[in-house]
DNA sequence: AATGAATGAGAATTCATTCAT
DNA sequence: CATGAATGAATTCTCATTCAT
């Protein structure tokens, strides 16, 4: 009889909550077995909703799997950018932070779906995969590319050729994150991320270092 | 009658090679689409076949896909073992040697498809998943492994945590491997290859090579 | 609370005018479309409410296709029978005016959509059809067969087989609006109604007239 | 065991033969039902094929739609012209031959089914509308042009606004033509067709006929 | 009364698989 | 062996109908 007691505006609250529900249950889906693979069907049964009501709010499949990615990368325009390099600190801090924060948003919340979904499904939809390109790659690579550079100007690392510095610093990061929606459902465990990352910095800060005495 | 008249073994060498052609179309169109949006028609056109030709090699889509990951990881296999480990040279070296050969095996042949095939579809086909982690992960970690462990052991490298170590190392060869499949052929580059591998390997190096001072 | 404050009559009179105006509604897009490529939220929507509300008016999109019909067919009812055969005029006056009054009815009011609709429909409406024929067909009939009767026997018309002549003469006025509810719309005129009209009573008179010399 | 005995070229002529079958099919459930009403399964059923079958002949159901009414105006096309206009004869003679072989041809055959098509769908195809009314009704008014024309000018019949008078004169066959894709299946008859065409071209000569004395 | 969000049965379309030739 | 026409199960998408507000 109280099961469903719910506030009086639940409908209206409902009609605003659910493309975020739909959205949400769409990218575990269409992360864990690819677009082609996914069916509307199980979307909505995963969002409790009915087949038709995923029509009300996307137009079609290849629809929703747009506003997927495009609202699954938001939040990691929104926060890179100001929110980090506002930080004035040694280049290195810098580094760890900014790897530290991705792998956070990646490798801990539903949005490290994308960069997986988007690897196994950009030869599907060139035109997605370039505006994940220039709106989340390009950008990030600026970031890190800052960060290098101070690193380099200041004498804290070692002279680096950066632009493919930058592709290969951030690909343990990226590693880890695809590895959890690829292999590790499946029981195929990798060490625990955080002594990866550990270990990762590590030998990363390391390598990039200037052993040379500073005079 | 003898309208298709073929030199017997010309018709021959085509039958004996077909199934080695099927895969190679499949693999060709699983590594760039996905498992589910291939479809038997573009594999079979690819390879020059009918549609019910596939079916005299191979029992269903599934059958192909399984025989492509076997087949594709069968030199992986042969190649690394036997092959590299023979080497009697520095760790930093043999490092090297094993990370530059798998570049060249993956980077650079078509078998670089199976590792972003396996990322994709390791969701959808757990068993093939568990299957590519047994045989070609498990032995290409042991093979990191000793690598590693000699260098620690001989003092060329530093004390490291290496469980951990060997995945944050193999990553950035693979990231190179995935890219390939995924965004550079919708335009979206990245480094050429050569530059990232060269940095990959200084950064390495420097990150690993114990500096202290060998007394 | 009161944000919806609409004086009371008003309300009312659209209340009342609701079942009107949503058959109006309904005619219009079943006659352009026909029935199964006609959709209530369009229906709905010319006649400017909800979807919703169409239910509290019929119970049913086939109950709404009903109504249209025999709504649509009432004042053509109504009209023909008292109103012409009243007027003690010679047969070909009578004739005329029968016809006349018919295009106007059909050629120049949104009635005009009901033949277009019932010749598109009546395959999958078979009662709707024996319906329109009894009520509609039948009567017409009745009419032109009294008006040509009356004509013979005064010795005005030829002398004619008037039952297969009924339908003749009848023809050409449907096709006249039923185009006007098909090919029209997309812009494949004909020649305009009245010199079509005209040219069609010239010619049916002089098709009638007894020619032989009265004496 | 010899149900299906058939011609070993059976396969072939199948092949051949079947999309004038599946055209035969919609084109009959079209007529009778309309676009929207006739289910792609029910045409496969009445062809005796798969809905599968349906889809290596056209691409869909608005293509098969298109093929229907391409193919079904064909015939007419080669038909009127070439035919008809070469008779030598009296413009009555001629005029009444056109007629004559109009009725043959929609009201005994399957293709009569197109116009009452046309004129349930004209306005949900505008394009194909268009292309029949310049192909059909285009060519059909310029030979009946023709006809009236020599009439008039050899003063067999008297003068008319021949414009209008051609729709005029060829909507009693239209008519009849689209009843009996209308209610005539719906058990609703009309006077059998027989009789309808001579009472019409018994009352269309009278009315065009020049009846004053020739000097 | 009126709304419009939600539903789910039904229709179009696709594609792996079969099989007669 | 090889083919490709045929199949039908599975999936996307539509829309009449319901019902909580």
């Amino acid at each position: 009889m109280n099961v469903n007691a719910i506030p009086a505006d639940t409908r209206q609250r409902r009609k605003e909550a659910r493309p975020a529900e739909l959205l949400s249950a769409a990218l575990d889906l269409f992360a864990a077995r690819g677009y082609a693979a996914t069916k509307l069907d199980d979307v909505a049964a995963k969002a409790g909703v009915s087949k038709g009501t995923l029509y009300l709010y996307f137009d079609s499949k290849e629809t929703l799997f747009k506003a997927v990615i495009e609202q699954g990368i938001l939040p990691l325009l929104d926060e890179g950018e100001a929110l980090l390099l506002q930080h004035q600190v040694d280049a290195r801090s810098l580094l760890q932070m900014l790897l530290f924060r991705w792998w956070q948003l990646l490798g801990e919340t539903p949005m490290g779906g994308i960069p997986k979904l988007m690897i196994a499904e950009a030869g599907n939809f060139p035109e997605v995969a370039m505006y994940y390109y220039d709106n989340v790659i390009v950008r990030g690579r600026d970031l890190l590319r800052q960060a290098l550079q101070r690193g380099v100007d200041s004498g804290e690392f070692r002279r680096l050729d950066i632009e493919p510095a930058i592709d290969v610093i951030i690909a343990p990061v990226m590693m880890l994150v695809i590895w959890r929606y690829s292999l590790v459902p499946c029981g195929c465990g990798m060490q625990d991320p955080q002594s990866y990352m550990t270990s990762y910095l590590d030998l990363l800060m390391n390598g990039l270092m200037n052993k040379e005495p500073q005079k």
